[in-house]
DNA sequence: ACAATGTGGTTTGTATACAAACAAAAAACG
DNA sequence: CGTTTTTTGTTTGTATACAAACCACATTGT
């Protein structure tokens, strides 16, 4: 009676995620070069809320401060993106979409849109929807 | 009629994979202390298959041969793992699991079972197996 | 006002991830 | 047999990802 369960890698939700994870980000980067999806996303929540602070921009997409600094000191260096010392807290960043930043956005986003579908194609559109819905409870 | 479809960051299935995949590592890194979710991958699979050369390793567990060097690198560094090069193909890595390497993924394999179900506990058996069915699909 | 606590940001160290360029060796081919 | 192609592995450079330690500044509670 030797917990004789076989692990079985390709079924763990652990292993799925990373390589459906893999393939989108593949498909992404041959989609939208210039931009990284996580770079992407960083844009999509500025177009969307407008100036935030470097760590409340990481917040808003899931990633921690190491990470985010260094996904804005990236955009930064690019130009799609403004950093500016906040003049009422000054220990805060505020970042903010240049003109390019924001021209870059909106001239991709249907592509991005684009991408999703792609890395969906292999399911229906109820399937789709079930998946988005059941990875959401997931979070 | 300004291309005006409001990207929902939230709702695309690349950040979703992300988040739910981040949780999933959270999980794993606090109940399996000593590996990683990638090592671990790599135990499973040499416990599986027996003996693979590096890269063959790497593409059983979906790293590139860059990836996978570095993963088998630090199992080696642990004692997990042996890699001897082989006398028929002097190119070849033979990547073998070590006792200790054997004997810390059997003693794991339950815990590593249960990093799967915590991550999936928001969602009941059917939800389950349906969700891992469609990720399946993605790959 | 002051001390305790919390928050914003940086830095360092480690671990994936992958593109690209490379060297050595094996396999395929005419 | 010798040339071409493939395969195996390494290295470098860039980009996440996160823990942990740290400093500066802000907030809170007394």
């Amino acid at each position: 009676m030797t917990g004789n369960s076989p692990y079985r890698l390709d079924e763990q939700i652990g292993y799925l995620l990373r390589r459906v994870n893999q393939r989108h980000l593949s498909i992404f980067a041959a989609s939208i070069p210039g931009v990284t999806a996580m770079q992407f996303a960083a844009l999509a929540r500025l177009a969307e809320l407008g100036a935030l602070s470097q760590n409340q921009l990481g917040r808003e997409t899931s990633m921690d401060a190491a990470t985010i600094k260094g996904v804005v000191d990236r955009l930064v260096r690019q130009g799609l993106v403004v950093a500016v010392p906040d003049s009422e807290d000054r220990r805060r960043l505020t970042v903010t979409l240049s003109d390019s930043g924001r021209t870059l956005f909106e001239a991709t986003t249907a592509t991005a849109l684009k991408v999703s579908e792609r890395t969906l194609a292999p399911l229906s559109a109820r399937e789709r929807s079930r998946l988005v819905a059941l990875l959401l409870r997931l979070t």
